[in-house]
DNA sequence: ATCAGCAACGAAAACGTTTTCGATACCGCC
DNA sequence: GGCGGTATCGAAAACGTTTTCGTTGCTGAT
């Protein structure tokens, strides 16, 4: 139902806000002295204050982000990059912000990623074209690249393999893969595959090696053609799944890197009548919603999402105070429901 | 686990970024040049282009966001504006995000609350501070209070009362609280409460209209002395359960105005003993992810939100191409769980 | 009466970019 | 050789704000 509310096109290109000469004018003073007055700075007469505050808000002036900020050095928000607002994102965030909230900071989450072609390097772009202006700080989700000559402080939530020298914020992603495969050990599983996620992140390799130290810790044998490339992806578990079922020998359960994986696993199983967890275990890793609507529900390793968050603001903010840099680790919790059991007989 | 990377306090003061300066200093020619070969314009030589970008990948340069923008009139990047990262708001933003990926448009989530005193009013200083420069348009959400007068497309994501003549967004919550009333009718209530919530919401207005509507569907009597105030807040609707429960005639079922009210409602039967639904029938809405883990778990209305934010994306989208405004609902889905059942007898 | 001191205010520069417009050099053509 | 036309480039203004610094005018002490 559309509304002919008689606005026509162009409407809002000729409007312009209203700045900051023309409160002055308002007033009778020059910009000058309204910038003052907005900031606070000494040196105006109380009744000179008096009169351009109640041109501000005649006129409904709020200064430029752009404006101040090109001027000033700090703008006392910080900036959350990310390539696109997916769940693990928003999750993080909204830790960040119930950590940020009435500390004197503002959130400006920006997602440059326009497109594939340009993603490569997305974060390089995002704080030079950000930085040093209009944030003070920059919190970086799961880069793809190393980020390093910056002009502002940074720190990486989820960072990528070899970045130990900054700042950076993760789950515990080798304790969470050894909880998850020693809880497949303590039900009796002797034979268990491993379809690991993108090779080329930290995340996916330290599960990788939490699921070896697993096996080798129960002093079980380590077979490579039970680990296999799902790159945490639903279709590529998929084509794991099945190669792993068709092993002449195979596996009992699974440890999938991420739950979409793990979904993939529930898709085959259902394809091959295979019952879970009475002929196969599945455990995922991330604890994501869909998770919880399975039949039956998936076993996973949850990550303490707004933790992160939290413990991203309070580096940066540490930082910011001048504080040298950290590597953070947020534990991990198992979540034991109904995709996981004993060892089929 | 500090790590001792040799950085001293203020190591990221002093460093400034490459400007368009130092890429035309390296190139042998004038800033003018610089910017027109990164903004692919016509008249300069292709030698000179070439010289110009090899320079900008030498320095790594990206253009200032802020001061191209100040300078530009539009930014191709649409702003979000939010109070705060709630849950709420984040699942729209995953709608938006879904829907603007791969249009060419960057997206700009932007916090602007950051005290409580300073919270009202929000959405004007927010929109003044980018709008016009920073961002080309924007997605408010939950404002409390009516915007105009702005020099940008705005669209509003669950407005506020008597924002009828600007472009809105918004679940049906009309039809969505019927359904809800409507299910406990058919479950034989006769005897059905409502918790409302903050009344200067047009959203609570609407969800107790379709209550009433529903009841007067079914000839089942309206009484006013079952309708209290919760405000949205778990805590006022554990008063309101009280104070309806200790009627001499109590309700048989309660329709909460959203899923943290009835979280209150669960308080109560707690600690007054009351089984839910076999002494009492609980049905909320919004569909938040703690009413999955209740016990019993929440029957409620669930919100499209991402479906919200999708609308609200392609709403603003025609509107920069020259469209008129518009108001959309998005229908909701009745999630019958465990929390509402037959009247007892 | 003179002057140091200080409070109040404004002119102007600066931030980094884009865009307009004028200047220059070169080309082909008469 | 002169000239109109075109291609290439740079000087400078502009965006809106903050900050420095100089100017003005007043107060109070000598």
């Amino acid at each position: 139902m559309p509304v002919p509310d008689g606005v026509a096109n162009g409407q809002f290109t000729s409007q312009r806000g209203v700045t900051i000469h023309d409160v002055a004018r308002e007033a009778g003073v020059s910009p000058a002295t309204v910038s003052k007055v907005m900031n606070n700075r000494y040196g105006v007469a109380s009744a000179t204050q008096a009169r351009v505050k109640a041109a501000v808000t005649k006129l409904g002036y709020e200064a430029s982000l752009v404006a101040s900020s090109m001027r000033r050095s700090s703008s006392n928000t910080i900036g959350v990059l990310l390539a696109g607002f997916d769940p693990f994102a928003t999750e993080v965030i909204k830790g960040i912000s119930a950590e940020a909230v009435g500390k004197g900071y503002e959130l400006l989450a920006y997602s440059g990623a326009i497109a594939d072609e340009r993603a490569v390097g997305w974060e390089h772009r995002s704080i030079q074209r950000l930085g040093g202006s209009l944030i003070d700080a920059a919190i970086v989700m799961t880069p793809t690249i190393r980020i390093s000559g910056t002009a502002i402080p940074i720190v990486t939530v989820d960072p990528p393999a070899g970045l130990t020298d900054s700042a950076t914020i993760a789950s515990d992603n080798l304790a969470g893969a050894r909880e998850a495969t020693k809880h497949l050990i303590d039900l009796g599983h002797v034979r268990i595959a491993h379809i690991r996620g993108r090779t080329d992140l930290l995340s996916a390799q330290l599960r990788e090696q939490g699921y070896v130290q697993a096996l080798a810790e129960a002093r079980l044998p380590y077979d490579p053609s039970l680990t296999l490339t799902g790159a945490y992806r639903r279709d590529w578990a998929v084509d794991c799944a099945r190669k792993l079922l068709d092993l002449p020998y195979p596996p009992t359960a699974i440890f999938c890197a991420n739950d979409w994986s793990a979904l993939g696993v529930y898709d085959v199983c259902a394809e091959r009548g295979l019952r879970i967890p009475e002929d196969l275990s599945v455990i995922g890793f991330d604890d994501i919603p869909e998770g919880h609507v399975l039949a039956p529900p998936l076993t996973t390793i949850a990550q303490n999402l707004p933790e992160i968050g939290a413990d991203a603001f309070r580096l940066i903010r540490s930082m910011l105070d001048g504080g040298g840099s950290d590597n953070i680790t947020v534990a991990t919790t198992l979540m034991h429901r109904g995709s996981t059991g004993p060892v089929p007989a």
